[in-house]
RNA sequence: GUGAUUGUAGCUCAGUUGGUUAGAGCGCCAGGUUGUGGCCCUGGAGGCCGGGGGUUCGAGUCCCCUCAUUCACCCCA
């Protein structure tokens, strides 16, 4: 066991798994800039209290997955953050971008902290993409965040997806039916469990979230949220699902859908998988127009966002067979050196190779031809050149091609002139 | 935070009721004649058997503690 190891939660991304990050992550910035979305990097840290005001004091998050601490004695608690929309909105607030412009659309790929045990598709450190879109107070924001999500889904080759969507209403219909919630509950309370009990008295929506099976006859018959709905609230939840209707994209409308974290309003929806075992949710996310106010602006500001943990979406991805086609960029050129003396004239041709655009490999190591070559086949190199005593006199070099195992003798002119046009071609397809 | 699980070579794992110098496959390195890969063959390196304590003539195997892993609960991406 060696000394050090990752710290619990944490993990390294090796060479083969970075290029899946790398082609998801692509496909992330490409859909996400063809609806218009830009990106925005928040800061890692933010104010303790950003999250405590923004995510919700009585959340588990803010209660007891916080990484927090004092960067001075006398300084302000500062946190890693657990999510991303208080720090976005924050950062939008700050800089006052509705005065700029009334509608904003940002997205984020981004490191998150939150100290859990660790299990299956949970990590202390985990990445999201999502999408933030700003100052827009209509069903059309929900609409428009869901498509891109679930296009992102479709063009990475996911299938079985389960897209679930609930109305929270206003917080006027909240409020009725947080009472109405809490009188039904009320006789039953003894029957619940601790944190159920607790969550009767702060925030009795999330006790509907609760899996505990001793206790789900109880919430089956609780009265439901959707039937203390305004009109208007109603209305604005049968356009969303009219606009995914009308997008071909298929949900299911979840009336115990709850989510939890408090600055959800009206929409909240959630997308899950089936290859992830018991962490199944893939993503999710809602409308949240109280955020800003919550933060001390003077007013609601119109906001709808997702997010989607990347590490889940990779887990599904590899379980779905959907990185099979991805296949390590081949050297095109491998040099090969007779013997060791060769490697400083060796080391100037893969130069002048490289800055002719050709993918070269060298073997600094300067093992044995046999090694050298066996490492260029292993690496699915295109051509061998050799070079000897003999080459580094006449300036001739031996080009082997690896496929074809044809070889002839040319100058390093002829040689660049062969491999220049596959090495554009190589440069098309990356 | 709670519960369970598993810790033997770089990786995946064997290691019989405790009994000699702890094994395999893959990977790695080097060879299979004089400057050339894939397949094949040969050889080699590499393990305080997670750590500590205990029982025993003897512990990778049994007991206790500890650390770590994984999975699940809570909750979430």
């Amino acid at each position: 066991m060696p000394q050090y190891q990752a710290v619990k939660g944490t993990r390294d991304i090796f060479p083969d798994e970075a290029a899946q990050w790398k082609y998801v992550e692509g496909a992330v910035h490409t859909l996400a800039s063809l609806y218009g979305f830009s990106e925005i990097r928040t800061p890692v840290f933010e104010y303790t209290e950003l999250f405590q005001r923004g995510i919700g004091a009585t959340t588990d998050i803010v209660g007891k997955e916080m990484f927090s601490f004092l960067p001075d004695p006398n300084g302000r608690s500062i946190t890693l953050r657990p999510e991303m929309t208080a720090g976005v909105m924050r950062a939008a607030l700050q800089k006052n971008l509705l005065s700029l412009a009334p509608v904003h659309k940002l997205y984020y790929i981004s490191e998150l902290f939150r100290k859990e045990r660790p299990q299956a598709g949970r990590q202390r450190q985990f990445s999201q993409f999502g999408a933030e879109l700003l100052g827009v107070s209509s069903p059309v924001a929900v609409a428009e965040v869901i498509t891109l999500m679930m296009q992102v889904f479709e063009s990475l080759g996911l299938t079985g997806l389960n897209l679930r969507i609930n109305s929270l209403g206003d917080t006027a219909d909240r409020l009725r039916y947080r009472e109405a919630l809490q009188l039904y509950f009320a006789p039953f309370h003894d029957q619940l469990d601790d944190s159920s009990k607790e969550r009767l008295e702060k925030n009795p929506l999330r006790i509907l979230d609760s899996k505990n099976p001793a206790i789900q006859d109880i919430i089956a018959g609780a009265p439901r949220l959707y039937d203390y709905l305004s009109t208007s609230s109603v209305e604005e939840f049968e356009k969303v699902l009219f606009y995914l209707s009308e997008r071909g994209i298929a949900y299911s409308v979840d009336h115990r859908l709850v989510r939890g974290l408090d600055y959800y309003c009206h929409t909240a929806f959630e997308v899950t998988s089936s290859e992830l075992g018991a962490q199944d949710a893939l993503g999710g996310g809602g409308r949240y127009d109280g955020l800003a106010r919550e933060l001390g602006n003077s007013q609601d500001l119109p906001a709808a966002g997702f997010a989607v943990g990347m590490e889940r979406l990779l887990i599904t991805m590899e379980k779905q067979g959907l990185f099979a086609a991805l296949i390590p960029h081949a050297p095109l050129v491998y040099v090969v050196l007779q013997e060791q003396e060769l490697l400083d004239h060796g080391m100037q041709i893969a130069f002048r190779l490289r800055k002719a655009g050709i993918k070269t490999e060298i073997d600094l190591a300067a093992r044995s031809m046999k090694a050298q070559m066996r490492e260029a086949n292993k690496m699915r190199a295109s051509y061998a050149l050799f070079i000897g005593k003999e080459e580094e006199q006449s300036g001739l070099y031996a080009l082997k091609n690896l496929v074809t195992s044809e070889q002839s003798t040319l100058s390093l002119e002829a040689v660049l002139d062969i491999l220049r046009e596959p090495a554009q071609r190589e440069l098309l397809k990356s």
